[in-house]
DNA sequence: GCATACACGTGACAC
DNA sequence: TGTGTCACGTGTATG
């Protein structure tokens, strides 16, 4: 049986038709040379692939899942994890607690319950330090109506960042309202920013009072909330 | 010129008489079915391919190099960006901020002056919250040689932890006083939390007066370094 | 022409 | 049994 009749039996089938005509070519022009080339074609094939599957098994390994994994389940695997540990070391370095050296105000909402249209914000302040600071910060969040979940105080050379976890009473049901307070949480937080800037000197005789008196204050509840 | 005589030209190669056997055997069995099982084998393995494949882009855009590379050295560059994050984000969550269950306290050299023998220390303490926390903290802190470089406090759910950025006083330029000093640390730290979980109640009229006082200290010493 | 990287079809093996 | 995954050798394009 010749080679082209051979073909002619698997007539339609084109990838088999390819495979023949590869086979048939190389008959034709097989030469040592030839030969020793597609080897070391194939070698290097093989050691493309090994590198390749050995960082796949490193990231297995350093994804976590002992377990089995599919190629491209592992791949969608790390996409997620690169996409959380990108997520998580943002919020964690710049949301929190470096502060810099620029006086800033933040108020972010971050939840909404649609039933009773309660809100879930994160705000931060970043400024100069100064002793009736957190006093001052107390008052503030006395002076809207939210309740304080949690509080974070960093400081650095001088400068203070705090980031508060805040959420609004419920009975706030309008939009309107919402938008009311997170305005109201950022002015009172601006105030304290510009009273920083305003008075870089204090009387020490008059404050230090009323300072032990908020600041204690402040201690038992941010500390206990 | 038969088949098998056209097997015999390729000889030794290997590979090529394995695509002619396959060939062969083809030829042999070849049936309406079988093609047309090999032609939905060949589009799956390219579905999977091109599932593969997308992932390979996807991870592409996200470790943010524009430029073409290699699939290799693109999931090399994967591996270390998830190694990088995963450093920066245990750093992040790991080592400052986040109060843990348990109680704990921890005291880590960052760095060593070479010439002075001075230290650069990394200290933190994680317990149940309590108003005089704060004043006990500051009081640690005077009791050994140490200038508080930052420091960085966080409460969740009634536990707090505090982490601490502490230097040694240049004069200490012996080994043993070095580790004396990070001992000493450890010991008022972990004396702090004892106090906490020896004194889980405590006379609020007698203490508050001493607070109030200890508090303000740590207030305008601590904010204002 | 030589090297490198990719896509393809296919055999093998697993559940 | 099919249905899915993998490794392999090869063709082919890009430098």
């Amino acid at each position: 049986m010749s080679v082209k009749q051979s073909l002619k039996l698997v007539g339609e089938k084109e990838g088999l038709v390819k495979a023949s005509r590869r086979v048939a070519k190389k008959i034709m022009v097989s030469t040592a040379k030839t030969a020793a080339a597609l080897k070391s074609h194939s070698e290097t094939e093989r050691r493309r692939r090994e590198r390749i599957n050995a960082h796949f098994a490193t990231l297995r390994g350093l994804v976590l899942s002992n377990e089995k994994m599919d190629k491209a389940t592992l791949l969608a695997e790390v996409i997620n994890k690169v996409k959380q540990l990108k997520e998580t070391a943002t919020q964690a370095t710049e949301n929190l607690l470096v502060p810099t050296d620029t006086d800033e105000v933040e108020v972010e909402k971050l939840e909404e319950n649609e039933e009773d249209g309660s809100l879930l914000l994160r705000c931060s302040i970043c400024c100069d330090c100064r002793p009736d600071l957190l006093s001052d910060l107390r008052q503030a969040m006395k002076d809207v109506p939210v309740q304080l979940l949690k509080c974070e105080i960093s400081t650095l050379g001088g400068r203070v960042k705090s980031v508060f976890l805040l959420a609004t009473s419920e009975q706030g049901n309008k939009k309107n309202s919402d938008e009311h307070i997170e305005g109201s949480v950022h002015t009172a937080l601006s105030n304290i920013v510009d009273k920083v800037s305003a008075s870089a000197e204090f009387d020490e005789e008059l404050i230090f009072p009323r300072k032990r008196q908020r600041v204690s204050n402040l201690d038992s509840s941010c500390l206990s909330p």
